[in-house]
DNA sequence: TCTATTACCTTGTCATACAAGGTAATAGAT
DNA sequence: ATCTATTACCTTGTATGACAAGGTAATAGA
């Protein structure tokens, strides 16, 4: 049901998601409701827990982040999550790796007229 | 066997070569295979065959493009791709959302400082 | 007791990139 | 005649991740 560009968002969303969160991480750790109540601020974005969650666990299986948990005085508690070393120095590899598929992709987007 | 670097530039790529695809194609028809050649010289995109050939088809499945056949002096008979109008209103659609996204993600791998 | 909010998580579906294969046509080398 | 290279198309299978739609627990106010 849903259109060619509906699912095309979709798809474009894939990985930029993991880049965003790592970088929202640099500035310091967050809890996981926090970063989605943030990220779907982000007009564009529009994202879910359902998206959020799986993809924290996956960067934490990875080495990429470290958790702890804290009591929340308003429901269940909370668990921050937290860049590692080797979480930053992924973070800077795709840093560079988005930008340059960006440059790329904005010489097709704008060509020489 | 693939590491977590290399999987992520995967995923970062769905959708954006669909982009790049319907924008070069702005600039004329085209065939696959000559699609394939001039996609893969771009650095980060890196992109082979078994990639384009079923994205083209997908794109003329939705009406995207149009198709038509003209033999080659070099091999078998080659398949020209041409914007529809509907592929070219679509190119614009996602050309902003693009943009736009591009710009969201530009804010948080650049923050204020 | 009901609803709202905060906060976490899981299951299932769908779409896609890519590797690895295959086919056909032309042409030059062995 | 047979091999290799190049052009040019295509398909199958696998891995992966976004998202919808669900569920659970804790606190607090109506």
């Amino acid at each position: 049901m849903t259109s060619f560009y509906d699912n095309w968002t979709i798809q474009v969303r894939k990985g930029i998601l993991e880049l965003c969160i790592l970088n929202a991480l640099e500035e310091g750790e967050c809890y996981g409701y926090a970063l989605v109540k943030q990220l779907a601020a982000i007009p564009g974005l529009h994202v879910a827990e359902g998206t959020i969650y799986p993809l924290l666990s996956r960067l934490k299986l990875h080495g990429l982040v470290a958790t702890r948990l804290e009591e929340s005085p308003d429901g269940p508690a909370r668990k921050y999550y937290k860049l590692t070393q080797t979480g930053n120095k992924e973070r800077g590899r795709m840093n560079t790796y988005y930008r340059g598929l960006s440059d790329a992709v904005n010489t097709l987007l704008t060509p020489v007229s």
